[in-house]
Formats: C-alpha cells, structure tokens, sequence
DNA sequence: ATTGGCACTCGGGACACCGGAGTGCCAGGG
DNA sequence: CCCTGGCACTCCGGTGTCCCGAGTGCCAAT
C-alpha cells in the first residue's frame, strides 16, 4: 500500500512545501528530484496519499499540501535528523561557553537556538526538583523580616522574604542559619520536605514560632511554580510565517508560562529529541504550530526541557538537528559549572 | 493662524480616527461631533491644518489623518490625562498588593499595565546604581570558586560566580565576608567603587589575590547591563494593529534590551508622564510607534521607568492616564517593601 | 468669515475574462 | 500489472473595466 515510492514523494512534497510554501504538483516534482517516472505516475500516488490522509489539496485543482499526519510520517520514518558541521558545533560551543551565571546561560542559549533555527525558541529553567541545595542564606532586613536565599547545585538562586511573627536577634538567626546549612545542605529538594519535619526538635522551643516560618516558606518555594519558568526568544520570526488563527493567539500563548509549561509537558520525557505536530499539541491557539523539544541535564537524566517552536510547515530536520546539539552543549555546560 | 476652531477640529480628527482607524472627512465630522459650522467651513480649516503639517490626506480626496506633529499637539495642548476612577484605582491596588518579591511586582505591574491599554508595555528594574547595598553575601562552591550574592535595598537580588586564582579556606572566606559588610552595607552603589579602592589596605597581603578576585567581580556588576534589565508584557496586542514597517521589526526591537534602553532613555528623565511619538523616536524599528513613559520609584526620586508602546494611532489619555496610575501605585508598594 | 453649490479626483468593490497550473481518468504499451 | 501519454475539466489569481461614493477645492453669494 505504501510502497517506497509513496514514501518518497510524500518526502519531496514536504521538502518542496516546506522551501517554497506553495501547494506543490506532480510536475514540479518529477523535475526537481529524480523520480524516473511520469507526472501522471506520481498523480496516482498522490491520490493514494490522499484517501490515507497525509497530504490535502487546499482546493480542486491545485497542488498537494502536508497534513499533520503527512508531517508525522515524514519526521517519524522519511527524514533523519540533520547533523551539525563541526564548525557549527564549535560556534554553538564558543557562543554558550562565555557564559558562567545560570541566567546567562539559559539567555544565551535561547537567543542561540532562535537564530540558528529562525523559529521562536523556548528553553525552561533546569528544574528545582530534581536538583540538590548547595546552600542556604538567611539576611536579616529588618528584626522581624529575613531574606531566604536559597542556592542549588545547578547555580540556581531562588530568594523569599520571610515575615517573622516575633522578633529575632542577630544569635537567634545565626543559629538557625547554621542549623539549617547543617542538615540540608547536599540535600535533594525532593528529601528536603521530610528533613524539616524533623527539624523542630532540635530548636529550643522558643525559637520555634519563627523558625517554623521560615520553614514553610522554604517548603512553599519547592512546590512553586518559580521553578517552571521557561523563556521564550525569536518571536520575531513569528511575523513572517502566517497563520491560519492569526498569531495574535501564538504571540498570547507564548506570553503565558502555564501554557508553555503544559507545552513542554506534553511533549514527553526522554532526553531524546521529540515532535510534536500542528493539532498535536492540545495547548489552545497552538495548534497550527509544532514544537521540537529536547530534555536536557547536566548528568544522564533530564533537568529541563527546551525546544523550538514554529509553524507546522518548518525545516524539521535542521530544527531537529539545532535543538539535539543545544540541549547537548547546555548539558555540558552546566555539567561544568 | 490657529484659532480655537481649528484646534478643536484638529481634537475632533485625533480622536475619530484613533477610534474608527480610518481617514476622517469633513461631513462626518460635523455629524459626529456638534461643531455649528457647516462642512465646508471645516474643509478650509483642515487644509490650513495640511498646510501646517498637522494633517494629510493619504491620497487625494481622502479624508485626513494626523500626523507625527498632529499627534503632538494634540498631546500637548488638546488633551488632558484622563484620570482612573476609584474603581479601577482599587483595583490596580489590590492587583499589585499581592506580590512582595521584587520579580513578582515587576511581573505583576508589566502584565497589568499590558491589560489596562491593551498595548505593549515595558518596566524596567529599578535601577542599581540609584539604591544602595544592604547585603553582600559569599558562598563556597568548590575551594577556588564563590559565589557572591549582592542584595539592595529595593530588594533586588544579583548573584555571580568568582573564580578564585587560589585555594581558599573557609575562615578566610568568612573574614572577607565580614569586612566587605563592615564597609560596604548601606552604601550607595555609586559609592561603592571608591570604599573598596581603600580596602586592599586592611587584608593581609596573603590574602590580597584572592580578595582582589571578589572585587572586581563586584566592580563589575555594578557597571554591567544587568543593571538595566527591561520586561515585556502584551506583545500580542501588537498583532491587532498594523505596521508600516511590518510587524516584524517592532517585535524584534522589543527583544532587544539595548534598543529598549535607548528608548527609554530617550524619553527624558522626569518623573512625570512623557510621551514620544512616532518618527521622535530615533530607535530604529519603532519609528511607526508611540511611547507613553513616567519614571516610578520609592522616594521622590525615580528609580526606573515604565510605559507603554503602541501605534502612534492609539489613545493617549487613556495611556497616559494609566502609566502615570501605575507608576504611583508602583512606586507605594516599592516604599512599602 | 461662513456657506451652499458644483465639478473633479480617486480608491475600492463588483464583475467578467483569461491563462496557467494542476487534476482525474482512460486507453494503450511494456 | 504497472506505467504512460493524452485529453477534458476545474479553479485560482491576475488583469482590465466600470461605477459608485466619499471627499475635496474653489467660487460666488450672503
């Protein structure tokens, strides 16, 4: 049913398609790749592709265009993904290594991946929750008020004031702050909930009101959604691919993190590089683009995610390719800090 | 040359054509607004208006729309602010009374001032150089690496890593710690520069290297862009609006914190609402759009700006009304932290 | 100074026309 | 059985024409 040559002229049409953003016919196609067949041969074919789904006429009469299931076939079995040249790889390398603050990483390397795929670029912060503390700061603002400041092992910084229900001497924060260092410091924050339950005990008990203030901010800024933030780069290119529920929608969508959390959730868990396809992604005002994500880590498994965002008809392959060896470089990078 | 009449004319043809987005001609405008002259009396009023530069017609026997200038007089000495009622004054209150990190009221004020104009809006942090220090913070990464965290009196945190050039052990890390608070907190950023030239003095020279490593780190973070970071809410209200130069351009101006410094910057120092209109601004890229901007701060003094970008067709009274409500109330909660 | 009248201009919508690209189908040939 | 050339058909999109309406500038009259 999907004999070889079918594959390959759902191939050149979504090539074709993707270059010159014309329905693409059967003439077109014979000329520009080497079929050794006729137009009327490749006709055949198309209307084959047709009734299974995979590529439409936007009307009677005109060339044939990709549907989301013909994107999917195409990504999934027709196209691999495009290798960096190792000049590129060393740009990539000199580009993202100037950087050594996790801000600066992250803004480099989603300013990197918008340009080098011209797409809207989406990189989400490494995780909190999988990471550890390195280490835990308590500034005191004024007699009931402290700064937490709270340092994780990816060079994160997250920083909480914390409102005190009594006062608190310079001793009593000193204390604590060494108390707290002591039994989470190299802690998983994922441990860190169970270890302060224990904590009270070995606080005198008339420290413990303000103690347990800082404790359940400290917990409140585990769950917070402060540690899925994502930031977006290249919108601009929005502007020259149109889309078929205006962008109004996509630029809206992009502004709002929740939505480009779910986005990115959907988009599975490997480390691997994922597609996913127009209607594919259930995120509203979305569904006329795809997104190519990719995890990335300092070790083996995933902290983030981060991804390129375009309109369905996009270069996949070299999106693909941009996104593997961006996620591969922050990884090292952030292995290295 | 200009009397009151043709002032009022000029009003009435602003107005119309933010309103409608199209060319404004003589019969409508009598219908519209209850001016007691008939059309042809308008009709050598407007051309004295084109004459002036106030007015064109985009093609001949079109209707009129303002110019740069039209918009400037009209700005100038044709419209008042419109003022919020209390209503919307509580509610832009109690919408920002949430937030206490710093971060989060800045995250908080540009969505909200995107929402209220349904335009583009900007808020940059408050400044650095302008607050001063009230903590510095030191944390051993590794045994040659730190981390600094500087943290000042408008809340705001920064964190960088050193490198140190030798080993350093943990007592001589605190002794810094100590002596860089001893001299360095409550100082005004700007005279930061000068406290720690003197410092060298009370190190041992052992010491020195390593110390010197941390100040310019320090040094370096005050002079730094960091300073001037600029957020942005609503760009897809740009979407509604179309440009001259296409759309394209505007949106990649706005990711440019550079351009965006220029822009606000250009647009005066006062702490009061000033607005810069089409061509005044010399940004390139934003030359088809209007900024409706007012410095915020703390005290007196502004700290930092915000406002609003739009079309140069766009409501000023509107916007400018409520840069000026939010820019207040900003500036409360700042005092309040 | 204001007004009504009048001739003029021009953009843009409605309509028809046509060419070109593309299709589906069919009958004949390897 | 699959491929191919041929043919009739469809329809998009650009072009040209026409016409209406909104708007203008000017002028003479009040």
């Amino acid at each position: 049913m999907l004999d070889d040559r079918k594959l390959a002229v759902l191939r050149a049409i979504v090539e074709d398609y993707v270059s010159t953003n014309e329905p693409v016919g059967s003439k077109n196609l014979v000329d520009r790749h080497n079929l050794d067949v006729s137009p009327a041969t490749i006709r055949n074919d198309m209307a084959v592709l047709e009734e299974l789904g995979f590529i439409v006429q936007p009307h009677t009469s005109a060339g044939r265009i990709p549907t989301d299931l013909g994107y999917r076939l195409f990504v999934d079995r027709l196209s691999g993904i495009k290798p960096f040249t190792s000049a590129e790889r060393r740009a990539i390398e000199t580009f993202l290594a100037g950087a050594y603050d996790l801000d600066e990483v992250v803004m480099r390397t989603v300013r990197l991946l918008a340009q080098l795929t011209r797409q809207v670029a989406v990189v989400q912060y490494p995780s909190l929750s999988r990471s550890a503390i390195r280490h835990l700061e308590l500034v005191p603002l004024t007699d009931t008020r402290l700064l937490l400041v709270l340092i994780t092992d990816t060079g994160r910084v997250e920083q909480r004031s914390v409102e005190l229900p009594a006062p608190a001497g310079e001793d009593s924060v000193t204390h604590l702050r060494a108390l707290l260092n002591a039994y989470l410091d190299g802690r998983r924050l994922t441990e860190v909930a169970s270890v302060i339950d224990e904590l009270p005990e070995r606080i005198e008990p008339v420290e413990r009101t303000n103690a347990a203030a800082v404790f359940s901010v400290i917990l409140e800024s585990l769950v917070e959604r402060h540690e899925e933030r994502i930031v977006v780069a290249g919108a601009a290119n929005l502007a020259a691919a149109d889309f078929a529920k205006g962008l109004h929608d996509v630029l809206e969508a992009l502004e709002e993190q929740v939505v480009l959390m779910r986005l990115l959730g959907e988009s599975g868990d490997q480390a691997s590089v994922t597609v996913r396809i127009g209607a594919e992604n259930q995120v509203e005002g979305l569904q006329s683009t795809s997104l190519v994500a990719a995890g990335y880590g300092s070790g083996e498994q995933a902290l983030a995610r981060l991804g390129v965002l375009g309109p369905t008809r996009m270069d996949y392959p070299t999106a693909m390719g941009a996104v593997r060896a961006v996620a591969r470089y922050v990884g090292q990078i952030l292995a290295g800090t």
